[in-house]
DNA sequence: TGACTTTAGTCGCGAAAAGTGACTAATTCG
DNA sequence: CGAATTAGTCACTTTTCGCGACTAAAGTCA
């Protein structure tokens, strides 16, 4: 057994959960009681023997009940910028979080990112950084489709595409890089959505490529 | 100030220095006297009140006398995985030198990447995080130049990124990326290398580009 | 009912970029 | 001198991109 040291943990894991709330992305923060009146990330301080991803997914269950269905590791920031835990260094994740299963414990709420509380310089780095990698990883791992339901409509994939990336993609452009991509099957379901003709329900199903080629890359609309 | 515990650091930063040594890349390792045996990353704990960034500039300096010509942070590594320093995690960072300047102090030793001597687990995944974000970067940091003298032909150019990217690439599509990315103008030297026509010298001078469009992309050659 | 609106889905063309072999140019070696 | 060698460019084909315009199937409202 290794001792930490009281008064200060040596490293803290951050992470910042994100969803889909509606048309925003949003993400989880916290006012713990003896941080007094800021919010700030989800954390904790590791417990012995832990590995740091074990650590970040039992910050998102200990806030979600949950872990998350995507997580990164951000790296560490230090930078001498103050942190709620009086760590020296934070080592931060990101986690992605489907909204209709995420419900938050007590003390957490959900705040669209366009309109966060203020945050420890620290944190605000965190956030950013997340922000990057996630719009970094969009073309390499399954994200978009990680926060939507099982079968979904090909605009509801392009609105979350177009959320995430802060940017308005062609209709046909996506579809056609979608398609070469090998991404998703159609289901024989449709669903007719108010107005409008109804719309085909597609599936995530990635296809077995031999040339793990390039990632996906749409289209981007210069308006 | 604040202390520090005494039998362990919280955290070390490793850092791993790449340099081009004739054909190969290579990385400096050292074998410290209580590392009984076994290579290591240089590393050092972070003295009080020092940035991340700073302790892996430090780092670099004991080792080679000078800073990296380019450093990014590769994140925190803790995996349970045994560490010389017997801390918890390392902060890790890959930083790149130019092999001539690069003359090791005492104790450390370039190592050609294929042929690496056994490192800890950790370590190696560090190592091999280090490749990945080299490659990563390669079109978005000026990297293969740094790496190069001040002019250079556009052949040795190429090689370098053939060095970094481990691919052949193909000659005039490289040339044309090039022009496109405007990052090179060429000097009124020539240069007579043995046999064959003389090349022509170049040196780094990206132009500003008002939209940062996209990246260098270059075309592969698949033999 | 029928014109109009709204959303889904597709087509196809012009422009740009990528992939590649073959060509010309300038040097050294024998 | 001619062959070999390396530098630099050209020209052609294929693929990808950007985007407007089209058809399809629903609801809305006079």
């Amino acid at each position: 057994m290794r001792e930490r040291p009281l008064r200060t943990s040596p490293y803290s894991i951050d992470v910042v959960l994100v969803t889909a709330m509606g048309n925003e992305l949003a993400i989880l923060l916290t006012r713990g009681s003896a941080e007094r009146e800021r919010w700030s990330l989800p954390w904790r301080t590791p417990q012995t023997g832990e590995t740091l991803e074990a650590t970040a997914v039992r910050v998102a269950q200990d806030a979600l009940g949950e872990p998350p269905i995507w997580m990164e590791q951000l790296g560490a920031f230090g930078d001498a910028k103050r942190h709620p835990s009086d760590s020296e260094i934070s080592v931060a994740f990101v986690g992605l979080v489907p909204h209709e299963t995420a419900s938050p414990h007590a003390g957490y709420t959900w705040f669209p990112m366009r309109d966060l509380p203020p945050l420890s310089p620290r944190q605000r780095a965190i956030v950013e950084a997340a922000m990057r990698t996630i719009q970094g990883r969009l073309d390499q791992a399954p994200i978009a489709f990680r926060l939507l339901p099982l079968t979904f409509t090909l605009s509801e994939l392009q609105q979350m595409y177009e959320l995430l990336l802060g940017k308005r993609l062609h209709k046909a452009s996506f579809r056609r890089a979608l398609q070469a991509a090998w991404l998703v099957e159609p289901t024989d379901e449709w669903r007719s959505e108010g107005r409008g003709r109804p719309a085909q329900l597609f599936r995530y199903a990635p296809k077995k490529r031999r040339k793990p080629h390039r990632g996906v890359r749409f289209d981007f609309l210069y308006p």
